[in-house]
DNA sequence: GTGAAAGCGCTAACAT
DNA sequence: ATGTTAGCGCTTTCAC
């Protein structure tokens, strides 16, 4: 073969210089896309980095940058659950979450940044979490917290660290966050019932432990009562296909005359819809049901689900962004972006 | 305050040794629990830690050790397909990744191991992810592929860099995985089908450039005619909701006296109840169903799904402990681990 | 059992 | 425009 860089190992800067006859800081230069550079030598550069087959090594490079290049997607519960119970498997295969990585992706790959996975629940773990920032595991995280009482999102906050979090902290921190406003979102569902004409609804909420489970309820009672429904009987659900079978059980049991029933997520309403073809109750015509998100599971509905759209791949992608700016510019006051939601009608009402 | 450390920035080995008064290979070696230290010198060392807050640099660390502490969970597909395209929200939506994740993490976490998540499906991204191996982004691979001319597994055998694989690769190539077998496991549901009584049975395929797709439909046409059952109509689908609804449609317009189905995946035998259910036939009188995989969609079908349970949960944490056996013991010839299905029966047939 | 010292591969001042 | 040099923070021989 030829007489260059025999049996070294994987090569190195320092092979690559050799090879172009140049020193380490001028193909460290070319690398890195540093303008002073003969385009001359540049081209001898390029071309012995080929031929070693270089790449450069990441650890010596944030050694030195204090920057990994990578971020964290940190999905974060105030309480640790058993790991074969229903939380785990039901993060990870909530078609939410599957919206939340699409739109992260579709952020983070043309830029080359691959998020680190992780699931923190407990103290030591969000301990961990945040050396890990400080000690260059990843550059940043991208929080998508659920529950209203979780400690994280002050922690972060506190830390001073770079981190941007899906949805509002519970506090007010200086946090960057992406979010809808819960109120106008859930007054469209809201509007719709009473435009169809029910005068019987009902809705299924989120779990009150959470900011969205709690605004929601609160934002379509208070739209409702504009309309002039003082009372919006409500069963509390967790956010997952069962649980929605068995409030919209509950619910029929309790209020059997119901002709209208906001959701708080598709997934439940999914399970409600379950229930009531069981009860032979006919949708829309005998009771109309709006979920809330637009998940996939909306159009697995029959009839398909009319929602309340939550745009999640932009607003995760925006996380991402928020979650950029504040390390390229760490100084800068925490921001924040609202988007519209916006009423799918489909055939359920 | 005190007169220890003052604003030197995160605390390094350094500053802990001088607190402790030791040297900093003394420190090192009781961060990392190596036996001979002095068991007094080691309690003072510890405080040490303590009172400075310090947390090792991983990069610092990872330059002399050349590992990472971190894997790379890589969901692979041979083509590029759009962003906001069928696929990408496709494969995070999927309840099977979210399976596939809650197993990764069972394993993973008591281990303090998190993943990076990538997708890959460009030339492009493919020898990125290899350089990426080869040079201390993370230590090893669990690759997550599903089409059967994807290039990425014989890219990752050839490189012999640590990986293991969540099913066989196409080729026979040195690379660990896990898997099941796919005849033993279809032949379930042809058996309970032809036990059940069904004599005009068709299957819905998945897409027939995976390996999946391919080995459910030939294996269950295979048990299907040694119940003589020479030929059994098929139509393909895309494992998605979508593509079952479609696929249903197709073979009840085709065949429209079929009496048992066989799904290849859960997700498209949602989408085929439904359609069956729009035409009036009912589940199981009428048709039979069995889908494949026991994901959440088999418990959200109306009737409850009869399916072939795949154990991808210990599938998946399996792979990634075969992972890390790779680079434990990088030398040892690789392994493989077969998993066995089970039919789980529910009442759709 | 403990410390001194030599790098791991890279970037970034600083010279030239 | 290019080369020289000094570390980044850690682990790991090697002496003691």
């Amino acid at each position: 073969m030829g007489t260059e860089e025999t049996a070294t190992g994987t090569p190195t800067l320092e092979s690559v210089a050799r090879v172009a006859g140049v020193s380490r800081a001028t193909v460290s230069r070319v690398i890195n896309g540093i303008r002073n550079v003969d385009p001359q030598l540049r081209e001898v550069v390029q071309r012995a980095v080929e031929a070693t087959g270089y790449v450069p090594n990441q650890a010596a490079r944030s050694l030195v940058t204090r920057r990994t290049g990578s971020i964290a997607l940190v999905v974060s519960e105030a309480e640790h659950r058993a790991f074969d119970g229903p939380f785990l498997g039901q993060v990870f295969t909530d078609p939410f979450f599957g919206r939340v990585l699409t739109g992260l992706f579709n952020f983070l790959r043309p830029r080359g940044i691959h998020p680190v996975l992780m699931l923190i629940d407990t103290d030591e773990a969000r301990t961990q979490l945040v050396n890990g920032l400080r000690n260059g595991h990843f550059d940043g995280v991208a929080l998508v917290s659920l529950s209203a009482r979780d400690p994280l999102p002050r922690l972060l906050a506190e830390s001073g660290l770079p981190a941007a979090s899906l949805f509002r902290p519970a506090e007010p921190i200086p946090l960057s966050y992406v979010d809808i406003i819960a109120q106008p979102a859930v007054q469209l569902a809201a509007d719709h019932l009473v435009r169809r004409g029910c005068t019987r609804v009902a809705t299924i909420s989120g779990p009150l432990d959470t900011s969205a489970g709690q605004e929601r309820l609160a934002g379509f009672r208070d739209a409702m009562a504009r309309h002039g429904h003082a009372y919006i009987p409500s069963v509390e659900g967790a956010f997952t296909h069962e649980s929605g079978e068995k409030a919209m059980t509950e619910l029929l049991a309790e209020h059997p005359d119901i002709d209208g029933v906001f959701v708080a997520n598709d997934l439940m309403a999914q399970g409600g819809l379950l229930v009531l073809h069981a009860n032979g109750r006919r949708v829309p015509d005998d009771i109309a049901v709006i979920g809330f998100d637009d998940s996939s599971a909306a159009l697995a509905c029959r009839p398909p689900l009319t929602t309340v759209r939550q745009p999640l791949e932009d607003m995760a992608a925006t996380m991402a962004e928020l979650l950029l700016d504040r390390f390229e510019r760490p100084k800068d006051p925490v921001s924040s972006v609202i988007f519209v939601a916006t009423l799918i009608v489909r055939e359920s009402a």
